[in-house]
RNA sequence: GGAGUAAUACUCAAGUGGCCGAAGAGGCGCCCCUGCUAAGGGUGUAGGUCGGGAAACCGGCGCGAGAGUUCGAAUCUCUCUUACUCCGCCA
């Protein structure tokens, strides 16, 4: 949510940074129901200290036993002058809140306008790997390693899904393994969250009210609950509602859960396989800190994550997302992008996004500082690494001419000592 | 899933309609005493949010959340949430 009070004392420059992620707005309505809010709480507030006063009175008299006609007369005349007033400033304030919640954020100044044909490769790590041989895609090669299992799946739950099987499950879950330890040795916290989301979660991290429809809901809950399309959902809403210190800033979590997307239809051919589906895994970093470290911050995940790739001695590119690509919540993104030789491809496997206080305003989360006053939290969130992925990558980027894939060298502890994955047929 | 109890400030806790934004204790701040690491005395301190104001300050809201009764609600009523206890079921 963005501050109000920036907004009424600048629409324009407002309208003006929204507009570079394509987002039009008109503020005319908002300053005009602020304006009516004023009015209304002005007047609501100076009957309501009045009443307030004299009941305070009548409770005096009482106890001195005087005659209190005089004062019920006089709350009788201004007793409902009101009442119409609280509903429509209830109202009032209502869609202030509503018409808010529906504005992203602003992208940061450095950011290119427009959509994410203006994203720009910032780094590369390692030269795209050549292949002297006819190379597979993912899919050819889980099948014939007998690592994953998409028949059974489409049988067991329904398209967009597939099972990680022997070898494929223990590659998965040693990327896992591997980043939360990486994370735990860097100092992050690691928490283990609940799955199924309150509506209230997903408002603060940004998700609702416009991006309901994306998510899987459970309707038979009541209150009715959803599940978590990204870790950072229930990362970022640890602290909601909270106020911490400063001296315990920044906070520093890191989560490993499935996601799962609706991802509507958007299926295409390049995007068979494990590229993309209704759950897969991710683990995830955020952080809470002050305004002034939070660049800083932003760096940190940013080499953490990219750290994460080069020890899997992945070729990768970095793209800074143009202010149209950016998502809702967030004032600045950066993408790891792993390339996927079959389709030369760069794909997603990392975002690196800070919310300044986007998302602290929507929850609440707040700290406060030396001089004792309270101020919003700077909430950033990477990936750390999306390993539902990173596994295509690593099948597709390191395969051999026998058809076997060299295990990246850091997971092979994670692995009982296995180097390769040996075609099964 | 059933039945019951509870939710008050940083923490514990008192408070069944007005004198309560809230006793008391701990904690924390300051001062004194003592002197060697643990204790004694005094004193101060109550959050948050919205609005007005240059400020001092004034006012609205606020005792888990929401609604209601009332001139007036921490206190009464309803709904919800959460925690605990017992029963049932279950990894």
């Amino acid at each position: 949510m963005l501050d109000i009070e920036m907004i009424m004392s600048n629409p324009e420059l407002v309208k003006k940074a929204l507009l570079k992620r394509g987002f039009e707005v008109d503020f005319s309505g908002l300053i005009e129901l602020r304006q009516k809010r004023s009015e209304l709480l002005k007047k609501i507030e100076e009957v309501r200290a009045l009443r307030n006063k004299l009941s305070k009175s009548i409770g005096e008299y009482k106890r001195m036993k005087k005659d209190t006609t005089e004062l019920f007369a006089e709350i009788e005349k201004i007793k409902d002058s009101v009442v119409r007033d609280e509903e429509v400033l209830k109202e009032t304030e209502e869609k202030i809140k509503t018409f808010l919640l529906k504005i992203p954020n602003i992208p940061d100044e450095d950011l290119v306008a427009g959509d994410k044909e203006g994203n720009v490769v910032v780094s590369v790590n390692k030269d795209q790997p050549n292949f002297d041989f006819p190379i597979k895609d993912h899919v050819e090669l889980a099948t014939s390693l007998g690592i994953i299992d998409y028949e059974r799946a489409a049988k067991i739950s329904g398209k967009g899904t597939w099972i990680y099987t022997g070898l494929g499950a223990r590659l998965e879950w040693a990327l896992i393994n591997f980043f939360i330890d990486q994370h735990i040795k860097d100092g992050y916290e690691f928490l283990l969250v609940p799955h199924l989301l309150n509506y209230e979660s997903g408002l603060t991290a940004g998700q609702f009210p416009k991006f309901e429809e994306d998510v899987f809901w459970l309707e038979d809950e009541q209150p009715k609950k959803f599940l978590l399309p990204t870790a950072e959902t229930a990362l970022i809403n640890v602290h909601r509602n909270e106020i911490l210190n400063e001296d315990e800033l920044p906070k520093k979590y890191f989560s490993y859960t499935p996601c799962y997307r609706k991802e509507a239809g958007s299926y295409r051919s390049e995007e068979r396989g494990m590229i993309r589906g209704y759950q897969f895994n991710k683990v995830e970093m955020v952080q809470f800190t002050t305004e002034e470290n939070s660049d800083d911050a932003f760096l940190e995940l940013m080499i953490k994550a990219e750290s994460l790739m080069k020890m899997l001695g992945l070729h990768y590119q970095v793209s800074k997302l143009a202010a149209g690509d950016v998502s809702f919540a967030m004032a600045r993104t950066f993408d790891i992008e792993v390339w996927l030789p079959s389709i030369k491809i760069y794909k997603e496997v990392s975002s690196v996004s800070n919310s300044r206080t986007f998302q602290a305003r929507r929850g609440m989360i707040r700290y406060r500082n030396k001089n004792n006053e309270i101020e919003y939290c700077h909430t950033l969130n990477g990936s750390g690494l999306a390993t539902s992925r990173l596994l295509p990558a690593i099948l597709e980027q390191n395969q051999q001419a026998d058809g076997s894939v060299k295990i990246p060298d850091v997971l092979v502890p994670y692995l009982g000592g296995i180097t390769h994955l040996k075609k099964v047929k």
